[in-house]
DNA sequence: AATTAGCACTCTCGCCTGGTGAGTGCTAAG
DNA sequence: CTTAGCACTCACCAGGCGAGAGTGCTAATT
């Protein structure tokens, strides 16, 4: 635990290095935060600072930058949340809340979160293995095709062509299309996975059940997780740390992956109801340990069905991110779960 | 027109320096392209090249460098086109044939083209006003909701969420369904919104009419226009062109621009049948007057239902891309024409 | 014992400098 | 018309230098 004086140089310092980007020095913190010390003091403590492994100096004679454990401790302790502006509450409530689908109502929550900071977004669609199933109707497209529209709770929408090898006649279709509306609403489409199949094999053939229930297996698995969209990568462009293009490129690089991995890496951070926040070399992932993520899920009746994160440097503006995103993670839950 | 002697100089310099990326001297020109020539002869004519305004000179005493003008020569008339490999044509051909959804296949040609070269990639996908109907449905959701499906001709599928302020029971959701599902095959959507509508208005009451219509309408009047989707945005980062965080920001903020933007950009390039290239200050657009797009179409039934851009420094391969779009847009075409 | 003033020291950054090399344009010879 | 020769230009690089910011240490002050 670090005394109160310590602690106020080191809000300084963080502070002032998060808004400027340069090294803050002894005498720059005396003049610019009313701190009552003289440049000398401030040494002393910064040099005890740099000791317990709270600042880095880049070389001998240039101020001190915050280390990961300074930003931790920053966040943990010395934050104070800083909720979104009227006029940006104002702007997240009327994006959200007119749209009648999932999908677009969590695109317009990164859009909004990466216009209100200047850093990339990352949202992770409701998947629907998560989601609570309210209708599941198949339509034939012609007799090789059916098409399987999927709604599902908060407000998500999914459709998968099934192809068959046999032909179906009209009445086959009916017969399967009844089948498969009766008594579904309300079961996540994994549960239906389970229970449903026993009852199917024995109402159709076991030749018409494997060719659709091997097609259906793969939606209904989960193994078809939500999309992941990328909202304001310009954004780092104009960040000082990604002037380099070599960290740009690896940067990059991560966020262009499989949407698999990316979700992987949301979904450790992530824990109902509260904001995570990882910060560079706390990542494993070596591709992102000059950064940090903002992570928050967003539920529908308690249960996480979606992330947001925010990606940006380390010398990211918590306060606000912070702010931001618990505004936005609650509107958008509030939302989803009126749909 | 150019003299045999200035034509080869022309392609040399042009090959080189989209190969090198480096400013081409006289002296590596005769080292390493075998034109029975010395330096000096090969001076006085890039002289000459450079007077008429197929060459700049970026300084005094540096070699030179293909202008806009240079490149559209090359491109016209000094151009062999360069058909894929034999393992990238199988490559495309397995990547698109066996998708059932002419959305994903329109991403998998995306994908590959980005694969092959390395600059980004521009697709457009089939919009639902282009194509031809071949399903529409509506699902009840609940009350106030009904789900509006259409499957169109390339393997199109869109949904869109139609919200009734005044609740359907159960009788007159049938009829409407009824209604839309009789006799709209074949029909392009925009015919549909023209021809349906004074029928429909007929068998509904008004009020329920105008309620569904005013819906509709956003969907059917083609306001909807196909998504865009942008890949290998990494690639760029490994053009010298683009080690400038400038440069490169500008052209990010253009390929992030909103979907009608950008397919207004392409749909002025792309002829029925043909590769169009733009090369640098043809084109109109200001914050891509660096670039050189390479634009083609795929069609379904002969008509273009969507478009791919390759966008990337003017110092491109023109070859190699030409040859690659023609492959896989022909292939696209294939694939969704039998869709 | 804590704080601070003073001072020498370090290190980066920007600027200038001169040398190097690639490439040119010109001229005169082949 | 082609080419060899030559003087010239200019970007690039390395090294040197001064300025400025910041540090750590020491001694004086409170």
């Amino acid at each position: 635990m670090l005394d109160l004086r310590k602690q106020q140089i080191l809000q300084a310092v963080v502070e002032d290095y998060i808004s400027t980007a340069e090294p803050v020095g002894s005498r720059t913190l005396a003049r610019k935060y009313r701190l009552g010390l003289s440049p000398a003091t401030i040494r002393n403590e910064m040099a005890d600072l740099e000791d317990a492994g709270y600042l880095d100096q880049p070389h001998t004679s240039a101020g001190r930058v915050p280390s990961d454990k300074g930003y931790r401790y920053y966040v943990d302790c010395l934050l104070e949340l800083q909720p979104p502006s009227p006029q940006e509450r104002q702007r997240i409530e009327e994006n959200l809340s007119y749209r009648r689908e999932g999908t677009y109502v969590v695109q317009a929550a990164a859009r909004l979160v990466a216009e209100f900071a200047p850093y990339a977004v990352l949202a992770v669609m409701p998947g629907l293995n998560r989601s609570r199933l309210r209708h599941l109707q198949l339509l034939p497209l012609d007799d090789h095709h059916l098409l399987l529209v999927m709604a599902a709770d908060p407000g998500v929408i999914d459709t998968r062509m099934l192809e068959l090898s046999t032909p179906l006649d009209r009445k086959e279709r009916r017969r399967l299309v009844s089948l498969l509306n009766r008594d579904l609403a309300g079961l996540t489409l994994s549960d239906l996975d389970a229970t449903i199949r026993q009852e199917l094999r024995d109402e159709l053939g076991p030749a018409l059940y494997e060719q659709i229930m091997d097609q259906l297996h793969d939606v209904l698995s989960g193994s078809e997780p939500g999309k992941v969209l990328v909202e304001g990568l310009v954004n780092l462009l104009r960040q000082p740390e990604f002037q380099d293009v070599q960290k740009l490129t690896s940067l990059l690089e991560v966020l262009g992956r499989q949407d698999e991995w990316l979700i992987d890496l949301l979904r450790r951070r992530v824990r109902p109801g509260e904001i995570g926040v990882s910060i560079g070399r706390e990542n494993e992932e070596e591709a992102i340990q000059s950064c940090a993520l903002v992570t928050a899920g967003y539920e529908v009746r308690g249960e996480v069905v979606g992330m947001l994160a925010v990606v940006g440097p380390t010398r990211m503006e918590y306060g606000r991110v912070l702010g931001l995103m618990r505004e936005v993670a609650e509107e958008l839950s509030r939302v989803l779960d009126e749909l």
